[in-house]
DNA sequence: AACCGATACCTTTCGTTGAAAGGTATCATA
DNA sequence: TATGATACCTTTCAACGAAAGGTATCGGTT
């Protein structure tokens, strides 16, 4: 009860949602989430790395290792059954956050009135 | 990586918005949450009581017995420390999930222009 | 009278999962 | 040559929600 963080399933929201528009490494990743939330949200490489892991391995991602200055990269991108899962997971975090907004945005007067 | 509910720190968020509003006991509240939320949500009441006896503990919630029909009810109250810490929850997940909304709704061209 | 579903409380167990910390190696720079 | 950034990785830990089970009372049905 101390956490409260809210970031069930958000790192792997974002690392789909990133890796769909644009292949990356993981390195990258975790500056590119931490540039794309404003410093809002900020992930480590211990939560990035086995979470790409854990996604190539259910076939949601594939990589290529690449080597660039003598140092290797393994660049993921989004396959076409990670898209299909990250379409789901979208929907789902509309439909939930929408839900959530609304229930504590409402007055008890408002909500009757349903 | 299967359950990618979006759940954390919600439970916690939605009782306390909800007792705010108004008193209720634990059986109660598992209705109104789904009430208020559409049926997009719903916790049981293994989840609800726990947390309810969580937020006790730490001075977030008062609780008074109230024998209805024959049955006791345990009615729960936010109190001031309570209210000080959801609005800080309430804070915080505006926060997050607005950071959240913007990085998946954003092309890789915006987010260039940034 | 017996039964069942709804009401109302509770606990224990389980699996997932994010967070933290630590570990290796290369490269550029000071 | 030492440090910080780059780039990969793993192990350990704690927290938390979900599920399931457990008790008891009441009202209504058969």
């Amino acid at each position: 009860m101390t956490g409260s963080s809210f970031m069930n399933g958000v790192p792997e929201l974002l690392i789909l949602r990133l890796l769909e528009q644009q292949e990356m490494y993981g390195y990258e990743l975790v500056q590119a989430i931490r540039a794309r939330t404003g410093d809002a949200i900020s992930l480590g490489e211990g939560v990035v790395y086995p979470s790409l892991h854990a996604l190539e391995r259910e076939g949601a991602l594939k990589s290529r290792r690449k080597l660039v200055n003598g140092r290797t990269r393994v660049y993921y991108a989004v396959t076409a059954k990670g898209a299909k899962h990250l379409a789901g997971l979208v929907r789902h975090w509309s439909h939930i956050t929408a839900a959530i907004t609304r229930a504590i945005g409402e007055t008890r007067h408002a909500a009757a009135t349903l």
